[in-house]
DNA sequence: ATGTAC
């Protein structure tokens, strides 16, 4: 049982008990609270209370559920003097994230027969599934130094994408301070054929058309037109990411920083530790990994849309590019004054509002995309930032899971998916069928629930709805 | 998320 007391249109206070450095906030409708078992994300939002450094609050966003050590949708600023870094308040996936693109041509103009030759062509073009590599490239050790330094510009560089596209990512498509060095030569391995493969579970590449406007002046800026036809892209550091990880966990348990943790899993270092620098280095140069990955990605489907449907490149226009796996270093006001801390965001979007001096010209107009992907069959949102303080600039990621995989899987066996997924419109082309059974739109809470909280709350607001209609999974 | 138990 939580004692969660509402503060705020929705947003719930977790009070500080026991061990816990600040109180806990939970980013939820009354209805979502009600809803969802918040029995064990929520005892995890108090573990992370008490680590060292923590500042404001130990914070949950409404897509919250259970994850390794910190929740999925958890939010963590930490001092960058007494703070620590830890692998699990990034997670596994290091910079996953999502990218959407926009399309110059109505979806309804793209007929049936066309729409097909595109699912295809899409699925051709883009290695899918888990393990899956084959990508056009395999890595050098070369690249991989470019790849820490340039970030999603060795991409472009490599004539996967455009100039453009860099200024439409977030930090750029890089992280500062990557190096190779720090990363092992199994993490190198496992990434080699890996660049530009979507993977497995919630990732994916989705094709379909713009379904309302809710801010038609931020819309019209961003090149969002209703009816028009968007690409939305998820995926992470694959292979390469998740072995940093792995190595960084490793080490921390054999160097015994996780004793005295109430769960092994929250393993920390301190920031200014040389075992910190070493993760927050190999941590950049995943970062910098998954930037190309969605560029290489990206570049794939403009080939596709070009061969199925004879759209050039220039015609699809990146808008943005989100990470939601990741620590960065960033200044926020904290009890008035400008302060440099490292928020940790595991499966959450920074939200920065209109003004921030990082953003590109556009978005210090408008505020920056905050893209929230749902499920595959009903939804997904784009919103607009608004830099709230309480929740250090952040919003969340995605709809979240109302069942776990294997109940999802469970509930579909025997019947037929694809023909429901049909039935609302949506073709699904996958690696696998397992995945699919584990995606399937029950498995996830509706996203528009979701986006709804943190617009109450003043995270973001919400500028347009998505609907799906093509869909390539792992 | 993941060479889903290196």
């Amino acid at each position: 049982m939580f004692n969660l007391k509402k503060i705020n249109p929705a947003t719930f206070l977790l009070p500080k008990e026991g061990k816990m450095q600040v109180p806990g906030l939970v980013i939820a409708t009354e209805g979502l609270i009600r809803d969802m078992d918040l029995e064990e994300p929520l005892k995890q939002v108090k573990n992370v209370a008490e680590l060292p450094g923590i500042l404001g609050y130990s914070i949950a966003m409404p897509d919250i559920h259970w994850g390794y050590g910190f929740p999925i949708g958890g939010v963590a600023a930490m001092d960058v003097r007494s703070g620590v870094i830890s692998p699990g308040g990034v997670g596994y996936d290091i910079n996953c994230g999502v990218r959407l693109a926009t399309v110059d041509i109505p979806f309804q103009s793209i007929s049936q027969g066309a729409r097909q030759r595109l699912l295809d062509a899409l699925f051709r073009h883009i290695p899918s599934g888990m393990g899956k590599g084959q990508s056009r490239q395999t890595l050098s050790d070369g690249d991989y130094k470019r790849i820490a330094k340039e970030g999603a510009l060795f991409a472009i560089n490599q004539g996967y994408g455009l100039e453009e596209d860099v200024m439409h990512t977030e930090s750029r498509g890089l992280i500062q301070g990557a190096d190779m060095a720090a990363v092992s030569e199994t993490a190198k391995e496992r990434g080699r054929g890996q660049l530009g493969s979507i993977g497995s579970g919630n990732h994916f590449v989705e094709v379909g058309s713009v379904d309302t406007l809710y801010l038609p002046d931020v819309a019209e800026a961003w090149n969002i037109k209703k009816g028009s036809t968007y690409i939305l892209i998820h995926s992470g550091s694959r292979g390469f990411g998740h072995q940093i990880c792995q190595d960084t966990l490793d080490l921390y348990i054999k160097k015994g920083f996780a004793q005295g943790l109430k769960d092994r899993q929250l393993v920390a270092a301190p920031i200014e530790s040389a075992e910190g620098k070493h993760y927050l280095a190999a941590m950049a140069a995943a970062a910098n990994f998954a930037f190309c990955n969605r560029q290489v990605i990206l570049h794939e489907v403009r080939e596709a849309f070009l061969e199925a449907l004879g759209i050039e490149q220039h015609q699809i226009k990146l808008l943005y590019d989100v990470c939601h796996n990741i620590a960065k270093f960033e200044k926020h006001l904290i009890d008035g004054k400008l302060k440099e801390v490292c928020v940790h965001r595991k499966g959450a979007t920074r939200a920065f509002g209109k003004g921030h001096p990082e953003l590109p010209p556009l978005f210090r107009q408008t505020g920056q995309p905050v893209l929230v992907p749902g499920d595959m069959g009903r939804a997904s949102h784009i919103l607009v930032g608004k830099g709230n303080p309480t929740t250090f600039c952040s919003c969340c990621h995605g709809a979240g899971r109302a069942r776990s995989r294997i109940q999802s899987e469970k509930a579909w066996k025997g019947k037929d998916p694809l023909q429901y997924m049909s039935s609302k419109g949506v073709s699904v082309k996958a690696s696998s069928m397992k995945t699919i059974l584990e995606e399937m739109p029950d498995a996830y809470k509706n996203v528009d629930e979701v986006v709804l909280a943190v617009q109450e709350a003043g995270l973001a607001d919400m500028v347009a709805k998505l609907k799906p209609a093509l869909v390539v999974k792992g």
